[in-house]
DNA sequence: ACTTGATGATCCC
DNA sequence: TGGGATCCCTCAAG
């Protein structure tokens, strides 16, 4: 059922209802038939609210008038409040929530969702056409807009020498996709997941990050092993990053404005950085923290704020290293930071200043980046590939994923811009594409889909493996269980596993055995063991648990201590400080 | 089965 | 250059 359908559309609707999806297609692409019958019972001028609306009661004395149509009154309303004017166009019969005209609907129509014509594309932006016709939806593979490839020297020549020559292997290795959903972690989170790492040396422990700043830790095969710690954080946990060094601590980069480096055993973090150290004074002055990486090499943090500067910090003793440089347009948010695996003294930012730049470390000026990458608009994330690092993928909300197959050359236009529906929506966590760190041949890349399928009457929002060499879409990863979007997804850097982050759950996928059960039933029962609990817990209701969830394996014992030496065995949040 | 609210980029003056 | 209205496939609580 289509929940948003307008009360006052049902007619229309259910005399519809058993029409295929070409008669709504066509009505979406044009106006058609069926509009005539409103038409009619719109009420045209200048008339006053009031009256507009006890006309409406009249028209509709089936329906609570005011209920029936809120959209209508709150555009008999616009007037007076934003002091437009003209005619006021008052429809009685449905107006699509978009453009707010008659004629057509946007929205849902079962699974399957029907544009507004009036507006570009959703997915691919350009205007004349909607996603139900756009030929990026219909045949992702054609979905690339090709780019010449010039091979002019640039600064990054001098930079990188000769040395990346022949790391790339030649074999494409063999490619497993983890399609299969493995288990869940159901509202783990308490707020939408923002960010997830798997841990370096524990091969089945995931993090994970949240909006309210939480930081979970779990073993995804030990299932009941999972601790979270609200203490690290108080605001978004936007990125996270192990010391190589000790892979005990974990630094973690947050919106309120700190960089933490936390014992995974005790949570207990210590600031590295807190560029708000006077308080909040509004949001004007309040400086968050996206981006963060670390040179490895040099034992060094790099981080970037939401003002566009650039900090270095010394891990180990902890200080700053020189004055913050400015990156990015001054104010704007710096979205991400790279250091280049071949060579790590080379960052790649990227920014809401619609660009991604490349920087030499060592010698940092405003303004004396490398190279400039523009896009269309905000870019979510830039990453080098993973081994020759001498690869660009970058998401930007310009609804195309970039590709710069070769950084000595011209980088001023990408190898390809790959359509790919993932767009900006401040409910979600931004999509970012990520390489798969296994895939030696640096092609495959894995990101969240924001526009949904019709997966058997259900509107499900696949996981795409992209193939960033040609564009071509080589796998959708999905389950009829989980109908949330999938922005956050992470590529296990060893075993062919996927983890992903939708909404407040997280869950991990491996590839289809042929040994294993074929059934979908199998996957299903897996999620709903955990939906209703791990171990000992038993199943309480027909729905989901709601946020005691978290509590949920208290079972397991000493639920208000420490998590001291036992790792993982229960939910502990933060340091003592949970409640009796 | 509806409504509500949280809240980031953008556009427009 | 900055404040305020606007917004398109959210999600889950009530």
């Amino acid at each position: 059922m289509p929940p948003t359908m307008a009360t006052r559309a049902r007619f229309v609707y259910s005399r519809r209802r058993a029409a295929d999806e070409e008669e709504e297609q066509e009505e979406a692409s044009s106006s058609s038939s069926d509009e005539e019958e409103e038409e009619e019972a719109e009420v045209e001028g200048s008339d006053e609210e009031g009256d507009a609306e006890e006309e409406e009661e009249e028209a509709d004395a089936d329906e609570p008038a005011v209920k029936a149509s809120p959209s209508a009154a709150a555009g008999a309303k616009a007037p007076g409040r934003g002091g437009r004017k003209g005619p006021i166009t008052i429809s009685l019969k449905k107006v699509c929530k978009v453009c707010k005209k008659t004629g057509h609907q946007a929205g849902f129509k079962g699974a399957v969702y029907i544009d507004c014509p009036m507006k570009p594309c959703f997915l691919c932006k350009m205007p004349g056409h909607t996603t139900l016709t756009c030929p990026h939806r219909v045949a992702m593979e054609h979905g690339v807009i090709p780019a010449p490839r010039r091979n002019t020297n640039t600064s990054l020549d001098y930079v990188f020498q000769s040395q990346i020559k022949g790391k790339i292997s030649m074999v494409k290795p063999r490619f497993l996709v983890p399609n299969q959903l493995e288990c869940g972690n159901i509202k783990f989170h308490q707020r939408r997941v923002t960010c997830l790492e798997f841990h370096p040396t524990q091969n089945n422990v995931l993090l994970s990050g949240d909006k309210k700043g939480l930081l979970g830790i779990w073993d995804y095969v030990k299932l009941h092993e999972k601790v979270t710690y609200d203490s690290v954080h108080s605001c978004i946990l936007n990125s996270m990053k192990f010391d190589t060094a000790n892979d005990g601590v974990l630094y973690t980069a947050s919106s309120d404005g700190t960089i933490s480096s936390t014992d995974l055993d005790t949570g207990i973090g210590s600031p590295l950085l807190n560029l708000n150290p006077d308080g909040w004074s509004g949001p004007s002055t309040w400086r968050m923290i996206y981006g963060m990486d670390l040179n490895t090499e040099k034992g060094l943090l790099l981080v970037a704020d939401s003002f566009g500067f650039l900090y270095l910090l010394d891990r180990r003793s902890k200080t700053r290293i020189g004055q913050p440089v400015l990156i990015h347009k001054k104010g704007s948010k710096v979205t991400g930071l790279h250091c280049n695996p071949a060579q790590p003294e080379v960052l790649l930012s990227s920014g809401n200043d619609h660009f991604a730049r490349i920087w030499d470390t060592r010698k940092l000026e405003p303004k004396s980046s490398l190279a400039s990458l523009a896009h269309g608009r905000v870019v979510n994330s830039g990453y080098f590939s993973p081994r020759s690092g001498n690869k660009i993928l970058t998401t930007c909300q310009d609804n195309r994923i970039r590709v710069w197959d070769y950084i000595f050359g011209n980088l001023e236009s990408p190898s390809r811009e790959i359509v790919h529906s993932h767009d900006f929506n401040r409910h979600l966590t931004p999509f970012k594409a990520e390489w798969d760190p296994k895939d030696y041949s640096e092609t495959v890349a894995v990101i969240g889909r924001y526009i949904s399928e019709n997966h058997n009457g259900v509107a499900l929002h696949p996981i795409d493996f992209i193939d960033t060499s040609t564009g071509k879409l080589l796998a959708e990863v999905m389950d009829p269980d989980i109908t949330t979007i999938s922005p956050v997804n992470k590529l296990h850097p060893r075993d062919d596993i996927l983890a992903t982050g939708s909404s407040r759950s997280i869950f991990i996928w491996k590839p289809k055995n042929d040994t294993d059960d074929p059934t979908e039933e199998r996957t299903s029962q897996k999620v709903k063991e955990y939906v209703y609990g791990s171990g000992s817990r038993k199943k309480s209701n027909g729905k989901h648990g709601d946020s005691s969830d978290d509590d949920s394996d208290g079972g397991t014992g000493g639920k208000n201590k420490k998590a001291k030496k036992t790792r993982f065995t229960h939910t502990a949040k933060g340091k003592g400080k949970s409640k009796a």
